[in-house]
DNA sequence: TGGTAGCACTCAACCACATAGAGTGCTAGA
DNA sequence: TCTAGCACTCTATGTGGTTGAGTGCTACCA
């Protein structure tokens, strides 16, 4: 554990405010003349050698100032910021942004994504929600062919789903309404993780081992409910090209790593998944390269929405490790809330 | 028009070949050497000095080599290139990496943009199929909120379209349900485009005037098929890193435009609305300022897929101007084919 | 003992200048 | 009509010098 006198901290916090805002290495005299306590740029010189050997911050060349590490921005981001508060009317211009035309939750989302890309000047990203997590709505069993059968599926939050299957014989679509019918009796508003199970359950029961219409409808929503992509996960990546207005993006390799990335959404899937997970509020990674390989020198500010006890899927910000975290954290974090609202509100009926 | 003689025209295709291999600006000397006359370096300069004047070669400066215009490519392309034949091996490869896991259409038309990316190193876009164009298959009403309703439009295709409506009066599922089975009945097979006016006919009718559920099925019918979003068009674009491997994308500011291009889809899709329109196969278009602002120096190579007199969408591969014109072409044509059948064969049932 | 002033030192960034090499246009000759 | 040769042009690359920002260290002060 690392512990900071008082005045280390300023002098921290100090490089890191200027270096958010210029982007460039940040020299002893100019934190004397700016930040509040009134010693030389001597003093300054020896309290970011010591910062230095501690490991926080970081010299690019003899000749040049200091710059953050991830862990001096790690210590900063947890010890040292005070988030700023969202002004009235910031909040009031997200609320308006977010709930101009109400259409269907992937229209919702998506935007979320493409308003937090504008609204920070960063990329927007969004988490998906899991098929999983959400209740049985609806399901619908439509003849797409003379064995073929399209299977719609619907959860309260309004998510929609799509499988085919292959059936052992020709069937009619006035079958298949019976079928629907008796699946959506049954599995009304149950949790879609236990409707497996409900089902399996009900095959085994008198009814279904009698009643061939029944033992049918059970075989036909397993095999629906069978699909792997059930538990798929999709996220939505916007605004790139504000990352590329950062400095530091100068530089075409990296730019092109930080593409390669985002086009293999499997690994910031995987990502997402571990704040959903944590589901503890916002959430800030910092891409040191242990973490998250293709992220190097980037950084994740990301936040569960859903319910508190039961997070549908998880949206942030992604851009690179010099963000200003402390306009941008209150953002993210009263975005999530809102959208949860929305859901919620979705969800009652 | 240009009329130009054998010389000229091998001298152009040397040029251009050159350039697209290299990336680098031609010189003489290497045409000499090269290409299959064997002229001297001076007299392929002068042929290359008329070319220039005819606006088809251009020479960034004075002691450098030429390289094509985008006029330059356009005779190349429209008289002087020979496609490649796809081997067999090619076109196998193709259709076992289309054909495999036949899942939904999105995941078909996702993937293909993902392949097309790959196998022409540069990026795939896809234009999917507009509702508009295809046939009624089914309608359900889900009840989502005492007022509220959500409709599912399922195309012949397998296209999903998902809206929400504001009911005047509070309604059940079973009533619902009725409307769906009535109106499912009287759509049945109707080309989406035509429904509008069938409904309004239908409204007309005696049986509506009396018949109260009728009338309100078909009111509802009317309120879901009205909705704009029906005619959106999405598009998928992906591989957008493999452009960055082009040497041409060094410079950073022109990789900004082109990334702000990609994510402003509406101009995309206006483009390949274009295409959609002609519908007459494969069509080439090189970005010349005045035809795609945002898209300069680069190219769209694209066909239709579809039927031929019913075209759903269109596919193809965006990369910059130096592109292997001949061995793409052919891919794109050879997609497309193939991906129709595969629609067409959805279709039938 | 902690803070400060001063000074020598380092290093990137910038500029001016020189050089090499690729490629051209032009002219004279086959 | 084509080609060989030559002078010319222009970029890319490299070199050396200068500037300025910023440091580390030491000596000094309260």
């Amino acid at each position: 554990m690392i512990i900071l006198t008082q005045r280390d901290q300023s002098v921290l916090e100090a490089v890191i405010t200027d270096y958010i805002e210029t982007g460039e290495p940040v020299g002893s005299r100019t934190i004397s003349k700016r930040s509040a306590l009134n010693v030389s740029p001597a003093t300054i010189r020896n309290v970011m050698a010591d910062l230095e050997e501690l490991g926080l911050l970081h010299q690019p060349h003899t000749s040049a100032g200091r710059i953050p590490t991830a862990r001096g921005l790690r210590i900063y981001i947890d010890s040292i910021m005070q988030s700023k508060q969202l002004e009235r009317q910031e909040r009031d211009l997200i609320r308006d942004e977010l709930r101009k035309r109400p259409r269907d939750v992937k229209d919702l989302l998506q935007r979320t994504s493409r308003f937090l890309s504008q609204y920070c000047r960063q990329a927007g990203v969004v988490l998906w929600p899991k098929l999983t997590v959400t209740r049985f709505k609806h399901i619908e069993f439509i003849r797409s062919g003379p064995q073929q059968v399209m299977v719609i599926l619907i959860s309260k939050d309004g998510l929609v789903h799509q499988t085919n299957i292959e059936w052992t014989e020709e069937i009619t679509q006035r079958e298949l309404d019976k079928y629907s019918s008796y699946v959506n009796e049954l599995l009304q508003d149950l949790p879609i993780s236990s409707v497996k199970e409900r089902i399996r359950e009900e095959m085994r029961s008198e009814k279904a081992l009698f009643d061939k219409l029944v033992s049918r409808a059970l075989e036909m929503a397993r095999q629906a409910m069978h699909d792997s992509s059930l538990d798929d996960s999709e996220v939505y990546i916007e605004g790139q090209s504000n990352l590329l207005d950062n400095p530091e993006f100068a530089d075409v390799a990296r730019m092109r790593r930080l593409l390669h990335t985002f086009e293999d959404k499997s690994r910031i899937i995987r990502l997402l998944d571990v704040t959903l997970k944590a589901s503890a509020g916002i959430q800030i990674i910092l891409g040191t390269e242990d973490e998250l390989q293709g992220l190097q020198e980037m950084s994740l500010i990301s936040s569960p929405y859903g319910r508190g006890d039961r997070p549908l899927g998880v949206l942030g910000v992604i851009g690179p490790l010099r963000m200003d975290y402390s306009r941008i954290v209150p953002v993210v974090e009263f975005t999530a809330r809102f959208i949860s609202q929305i859901l919620e509100l979705a969800d009652e009926n």
